[in-house]
DNA sequence: GATAAAAGTGACAGGTCTGTATATATGCAA
DNA sequence: TTGCATATATACAGACCTGTCACTTTTATC
């Protein structure tokens, strides 16, 4: 297993995050990563593909990481999606949370047709589903559409604090999914 | 009234939104909007200085255009804040809906202390503040916290919305911000 | 120690980017 | 007609970008 592969990709990781993708060239990626060009050019064949790795394994450990966190905290179905905010609050007011890669990636990419954005919009809609299953797992009706709501206040506070850290949006996010989830168990 | 201002400045509203900020070039804008470099240096001093007026406009439009839909729609104040998620929608499904200046901006910018970065987090909290007075005026007892909650679903639905076109997302942000509304006046 | 795979070096091609310089053309007002 | 602001065309500087080249050094395995 290579270790430079992954210090690259966590490298790029981190400056997508802090200095956007666009803004991030490669030469800078392996100056900081402590390797050269040729070596990144050899485990990624495009810039392209460097970021579509990065997006892969970034969502990768956060889903692993949240279905770890709620497979050993929640024993009955219907608490899982009553604690996903819990963890997802954890998760936002980590020192290490920069930011969520597939949200940044859709906008810097607006267009629908490259591939980035493509697969920025399936792994959206990937987590999207995954609420949904946990929603309809403590038998809510329409879980399709409370994922949906749950997703849209998740997305709205990755947003807001990406746009200004320690904004505390997460907090209220918390309530209104409460809200949300205790109209929708009791449907 | 300069007209090749206008001229520029809507081109790169619509290039921004389309293509992105970083990943269009001032040769491209000056060429669609049928001028040169020489004069749109000569209104924007920077690329930046375009990026911020192009933010300030877009901004602007919207704001008034929702305070003249809400003012001449609602003559009860608890009928504003309630008719509030109509009115967006009606503004995210109209064709001419490319996506929210702030938000993509933040993304392309992420440093907190890019000026552009800065502007469009200022932008965000506005709008926010914006909601806040419609709640207050609803008499609404935790005015901050529902605006908050509603700005999470709004920008959560924007963002929705620019991943994928047609999502109907903004559907179930106006039910879940209705649930929310409805609760909070009742408190 | 020999051999092969992996990684490093430094230069470079070909392109794009922002921003500027110089010189020319156009419309309008007095 | 003269004068002046505005816009034009065209070229360029200097920096940065992605991706490749030939060649050298390190590292690991037998």
């Amino acid at each position: 297993m290579s270790s430079l592969k992954d210090k690259i990709l966590n490298t790029a990781t981190d400056l997508f995050q802090t200095r956007g993708i666009n803004s991030t060239g490669v030469d800078t990626i392996v100056a900081i990563a402590g390797t050269t060009k040729m070596t990144l050019y050899k485990h990624f064949h495009t810039k392209e593909g460097l970021i579509i790795e990065v997006l892969n394994k970034s969502q990768h450990d956060f889903h692993h990481w949240l279905e770890n966190k709620l497979n050993t905290n929640s024993k009955v179905p219907s608490d899982k999606i009553k604690q996903l905010f819990d963890f997802i609050e954890e998760w936002i007011t980590s020192p290490k949370f920069l930011g969520m890669g597939f949200i940044k990636a859709s906008a810097e990419f607006p267009n629908e047709e490259n591939p980035i954005h493509q697969l920025s919009s399936k792994q959206s809609r990937e987590f999207r589903q995954y609420i949904s299953k946990l929603a309809s797992e403590a038998n809510v009706k329409d879980a399709d559409g409370l994922a949906l709501q749950l997703s849209l206040l998740f997305e709205g506070a990755v947003q807001a604090e990406q746009m200004k850290r320690g904004s505390g949006a997460i907090k209220y996010a918390k309530k209104a999914a409460k809200i949300l989830i205790d109209g929708a168990i009791n449907a």
